[in-house]
RNA sequence: UGGGGAGUCGCCAAGUUGGUUAAGGCACCGGAUUUUGAUUCCGGCAUCCGAAGGUUCGAAUCCUUCUUCCCCAG
């Protein structure tokens, strides 16, 4: 294969998939550089022996596998071109998905401009996604194992950061990832996937963000009748569909049988008032909408998708593929009709469009 | 002050002709799921029924007193 001799640098999280994503690449006979991103900093004690225990990790995979690996820090990077946004959205009241900004800043910006500066040919990751080259462009793929896709938080990639990328996952599920690992020798096989804000990974999302978004006491009414129905500490405390946090218990006045209650659910804010507009019930109407308008658009695809044509979308990661329409296109936004209403789109949240197996690209719902 | 009604887990609320371990929902907590924030799922959650006495083999359910709250009189 000409492939070969060619230099990747992979990035490495201390987790298996980038671990057997770069097991994989070496037995294809490429030279891989291993990576580590430090990219948040803010939080020493507990965050400190955390990020350090995955790179302890890091180097013990490299050890097995038989690569170098480099550190690099992009946390004035991180902070500035995605906390800060990050910030900027819960401010104005939206839910800002900062693992796509992440990718598209950092980890394929900052970290690839990095690796091509070392003489790399490209970089990889430990994504579930693919991407492969098709008529003249590049295609950003969803993964073979669905239920570990991870091409929604790609959407925001462009085709020259496309053409730079594997994802030598793209065909495995992560049954056989664990099972390349431990046949290797790897001692994170069996490690739990990481979850939480990238970089800043899992922890109480309300304290932390109190530390930078101070708190606002007020109103919570029901959305049907305005009635005051509770007190919240901050708008940005809560996203739309949001049931915990909530505090609020039995009513009396429910007319339901033996005080039978249903939860309560976020389904609106005043950001002018401070007032968290709520509603009872997971089936209540105000939950469900059927178009929105996306902003901030990019086509990783390298074109916009067609005006007035059937695709499937994606309103939230995790959410089913939902067929929809989309209506005009601009530059600046594009408006989509799904066939079945959706449960809580929101603000902030990006919306990503699939033509089959082939993620087109996206934007953020307005 | 007189008359009536009521006080069961943080919030609602079953249970009151006395009978094993005091329903359920919401909230909350823990876990599972999840590279956003959510949702969802599973588990936990009153040795105690406003307080103190009493009756009884046995009471949250009966009696007494006290206490708190609500309504009507004033």
């Amino acid at each position: 294969m000409s492939e070969q001799g060619k230099t990747i640098v992979v990035g490495l999280s201390g987790g298996v998939d980038s671990s057997v994503a770069a097991l994989l690449l070496k037995r294809q006979g490429y030279h891989v550089i291993g990576m580590f991103m430090k990219n948040w900093e803010d939080d020493d004690s507990e965050e400190y022996c955390a990020s350090r225990q995955d790179l302890i990790d890091v180097m013990s995979v490299a050890d097995v596998i038989g690569i170098d690996v480099e550190v690099v820090n992009f946390a004035a990077e991180y902070r500035e071109r995605v906390f800060a946004e990050f910030l900027r959205e819960y401010q104005a009241g939206r839910t800002p998905n900062p693992d796509v900004l992440c990718n598209a800043e950092i980890k394929f910006k900052a970290f690839l401009d990095h690796a091509l500066k070392l003489g790399a040919d490209g970089i990889a990751t430990g994504h579930y996604a693919g991407v492969r080259e098709f008529d003249g462009r590049f295609q950003l793929l969803k993964a073979e194992d669905g239920t570990k896709d991870q091409s929604y938080f790609l959407y925001r990639l462009n085709q020259a950061q496309l053409a730079k990328t594997r994802f030598p996952l793209e065909k495995l599920y992560k049954r056989e990832v664990r099972q390349i690992a431990a046949e290797a020798g790897l001692h994170v096989a069996a490690k739990k996937d990481s979850t939480g804000i990238c970089f800043i990974g899992e922890r109480p999302f309300k304290a932390f963000l109190s530390r930078y978004l101070p708190p606002k006491k007020g109103e919570i009414r029901r959305l049907d009748d305005d009635k005051v129905v509770g007190e919240h500490d901050g708008l940005m405390y809560h996203t739309l569909g949001q049931r915990k946090g909530l505090h609020i218990g039995g009513l009396r006045e429910t007319e339901k049988p033996a005080g039978e209650h249903d939860a309560w659910f976020v389904a609106g804010k005043d950001m002018e008032k401070n007032i968290l507009y709520v509603v009872q019930g997971h089936a209540h109407p105000a939950l469900l909408r059927d178009v929105l308008t996306a902003e901030q658009l990019t086509w990783v695809a390298g074109v916009p998708p067609r005006p007035h044509w059937v695709y499937t979308a994606k309103p939230r990661y995790r959410s089913e593929d939902a067929p929809c329409e989309i209506g005009r296109v601009t530059e600046a936004s594009c408006d989509l009709r799904f066939a079945q209403p959706q449960w809580a789109l929101t603000p902030g949240q990006s919306v990503v469009l699939y033509e089959s197996r082939v993620c087109l690209g996206g934007g953020v719902i307005r």
